[in-house]
Parts: C-alpha cells; structure tokens; sequence
DNA sequence: GAGCATTTGTGCGTATGTATG
DNA sequence: ACATACATACGCACAAATGCT
C-alpha cells in the first residue's frame, strides 16, 4: 500500500451524550464496513490503531469489535488481527435434510469427522423420545460437519443401540449418518419435528467449530423416523450462525 | 438478613493454570444454577459480593456473568441486580403460522403493537420476493408481539401496498395481521418458506424485545402466500432467543 | 419531588499472558 | 529469539438506573 489506512476519517466522537464511546465506535466501524470501505475477508486495523484513532483506551475499542463480533460483521483471530466477516451457506431443514446433499447443492465439499462413539443408558427425557424405556442403551455418536473444510455443524446422534448393534462400527468406518442407517436396513428415514433455538455457545463448542465465543450457535433438536414411524434417531446439532443459515420448507 | 450469603462455598479458584479466572467463575455459577442452589427467577448476589467470594475484581466477575447471560442462564438488570433465568415459550413454525393461536396454545395471552406503519418503494431484492417490480410502493408494518405482556418477538412485515390500499388503517386500529388481511380479502395464506438465523441484537431490538444486548435474536425471514399462490406478505421477525423456541415441524 | 444508598454500566491506565508469524 | 496483536486481570473513578426514605 502506498497511502494511508483504509477509511481514514479520524471520526471523533460525542463524549458526555448519554452515549457509550464504545458503541459510537461500533456503530462508526459497521457503517463503514457496510460502506464497502473494508470489503468482506479484509483485515481491519488493529486495536491500537483503532484506540489511537478514535483517542479511546484500547478495552474501549475491544468492547465495539466484541460487539460486531457477536452480531457477525467481523471475526476476531487471536495473535493475527480483526477481518470483516465473509458469505453464508443456505442449509435446507425439511423432511428429508441429509448433510451432504445440502452442501453439494451449494456446489461445497462436504465432510464429516465422528469425534466420538460411546453407548450409554437413556436418560428419562432421551428415553421418551426414542420411545424406549429408561436405561436402555443408545448409542451416542458425535460428529462434526464440514464443507470445504470449515466446521459447519457439530452433531450429537442418539440411536437405539438394540435396534443398531453394528452402527458403531460402521459409523468408525465412514461419517455418513444415513449411509450408516441404510446398511442397518433403514434405506429411508425422515425427520419429524425440530426445535430452533440460539444461544452462545461453550468453549468446546466455539472450539470444534472454529467459531468465537461471543457468537450465537443455532441449536436444533430433530427427530427421525422411518416409514413405520419409528424413531431411528435423536439428534442435538449446533450450528455456526455466522456461516449458516436455516431454511425451512412449509 | 441474619446469616450468610446463599450457596456459601468460597471457591477458591486456579491462577496460572491455563484457565481464565472469569471461566472458571462462569462455571462455578453455572454448575450452582444447575444444581438448582440458586432457583429460577432468584437474585443471584451482586457483583461486588461475588468478586469479594472470588478473590477477584468486579470486570472478571462481570466478564462471567456476561457469558452466563449470552448463554441464557440468567438476566441482568441495571441498578436491580441479576436473576437466574425462567421459562422458554414453544413456538410453532408451519405453514399455517398465527401468531395468536401459537401463543393461546400456550395457555398465554396474547398482544400485538404496531409500532410504526409507513409506505415506501421496494427496493430489489424486496420487491423479488414480493412479485413486483422495482420502486412499487410497500407498506412496511413494524409490530411487537408480546405473550402475557413481555415481548416475544419483533416483525417487519411488507405488504404491496397497490393490492391492499387499506392495510394501513386496518392494522391502526386492530394489530392483527391475519384479521386484516381478511378484511382485505384474504381469508387464508400460508407460509411458504421460512430462513432463520442468529446474531446478537441491535440496540434498538434489545430495548423493544426489553432484552440484554448480549442475548442472541432468533432472526427468521418468511413469505406468506394467498392460496393461488401470490405473495401477500413478506416478513422479518427477531424472537427473544432467551424467551422462545422455534418448533417446526415437517 | 428531593435525596440517598445500592447496583450495574462505562472508561482509563497499567501489567502481564499467549498465539502468530 | 523477537516483534506484533489479541486476551486476561487489577484498581480506580464516575455515570446511570433503581428503589427506598
């Protein structure tokens, strides 16, 4: 770069107006940012550039990029600078959703790595769902979804492990839910209800999905059956809200 | 008060173990809530006690607490105090979505406020979904819908202003999307597709969703057609994630 | 309404830890 | 090893909202 900082107006700010320095900062940055004045993926200055331009302590200005942060403008990389966030990936929710095929039809990779397999008793709650009786044992698969490598969705399957003894091996062997279930003799399966909720997420889960902690997950809880209308699957997924977003089908 | 704090424990925390002091708190506090030490809708103890209880400063007990919030477990109110969080609201998302039935089923009461009613031309993607063409004039309602008086969620809806030319006074005199639209014809519509996402509120969504601004927003973007299939209304909600959950079902 | 104590919110200055390149 | 840049933590001061007198 030959000139000076990108968006360099040094923007002073209205102090003892009833409004919080770090949020006319914030609401400075987003403007500019939705100027186009730093395009997505772009580096923004750093903290202390940003402290020394707008004559604030630098815990001010962290409390804006926090802030922008959390409502998905920019992604905060410890060690390596503040970027402006980037695109979204359409995820289809309906009867029939499969990980893989959702992604493709987004032209994307899709992939997916199981973390971990253990069989447990059910819980009372868990145990109603699967319409099982309490103590029996399920199967408890967690996986992480990508697409083109970046984490999209982080998974928590629940199966019936008397109905599935062999799922656990044949899940260690390929990722693949519904390949898995058709070689048990589920060809078909599809999913009943789902609950949407958003929360932050934990620190494991902020970290599988390779997301900051002061952005929202989505979190859906699904049931699938199969065309008895048995529920093959309980499954608890956490999604990256800054790269997805859900579509529902009516 | 004659004795002590309640749940007493001092916990004494890990310095220089590689776990930030104000994560350990946030978990200490969560695992008490969980353990239902502190029951719903109890006031935890000030921040100056829990940094006295801690050993730490008041920011480090704040950083917790403001986690603990984002996550959904408590609330915080300025100048009151904090409060371990209450119940969630089950939302249905179908085709045949009605704000008011949703939350009768409920065993709630519930409210609309037309906050704000005004025309304007549509800008493109807008008048896309709509069916129209570009700078076609849209009435733009902003409605808050509240359940047994607190907000559950904030809509925008859009409507062709040429198609329903009394929308506007309709809606001044009865919030009620779907009564007006009947009276403008339209006794039936059904929800065609529905996009959800979450980040963290606006300012000015915190204040009308009277919710904390670390709180995420459920963001969902829908189309409600008329039963040849026109486009009568194109809307964007924002649900108090803390107060709500999205149940769709397939 | 005025005044006051309590409690959360904002901001500064400083120091040190930790990840990245 | 070193510089850069974000992360955590302390202490202090004052602002703003609330509730009580």
């Amino acid at each position: 770069m030959t000139d000076g900082a990108p968006g360099s107006l040094p923007a002073s700010l209205a102090r003892r107006e009833g409004v919080a320095l770090w949020r006319q900062i914030q609401q400075t940055l987003e403007a500019e940012i939705a100027a186009g004045r730093v395009p997505p993926g772009a580096r923004l200055p750093t903290e202390a550039e940003l402290s020394a331009r707008f004559s604030v302590n630098r815990h001010t200005v962290r409390r804006a990029m926090e802030e922008l942060e959390g409502r998905g403008l920019v992604r905060i990389e410890h060690g390596r600078g503040s970027f402006v966030a980037e695109d979204v990936l359409d995820y289809r929710l309906g009867p029939r959703t499969r990980f893989s095929e959702n992604i493709r039809r987004e032209n994307r990779e899709p992939e997916g790595r199981i973390l971990r397999i253990a069989e447990m008793p059910a819980e009372a709650a868990l145990a109603e769902q699967l319409g099982l009786r309490r103590g029996r044992p399920v199967i408890v698969a967690e996986r992480l979804a990508l697409a083109d490598g970046r984490p999209v969705v982080l998974g928590t399957h629940h199966f019936p492990a008397a109905r599935f003894p062999q799922l656990a091996a044949l899940l260690a062997d390929n990722p693949s839910i519904s390949a898995a279930l058709a070689a048990c003799g589920v060809p078909d399966y599809r999913r009943l209800v789902t609950r949407v909720t958003a929360r932050l997420p934990t620190p494991e889960e902020a970290e599988l999905l390779q997301q900051s902690r002061s952005r929202p997950v989505l979190v859906t809880e699904a049931v699938n059956v199969d065309p008895e209308g048995a529920v093959v699957d309980v499954t608890h997924a956490r999604y990256a809200a800054g790269r997805v977003q859900l579509i529902v089908e009516s």
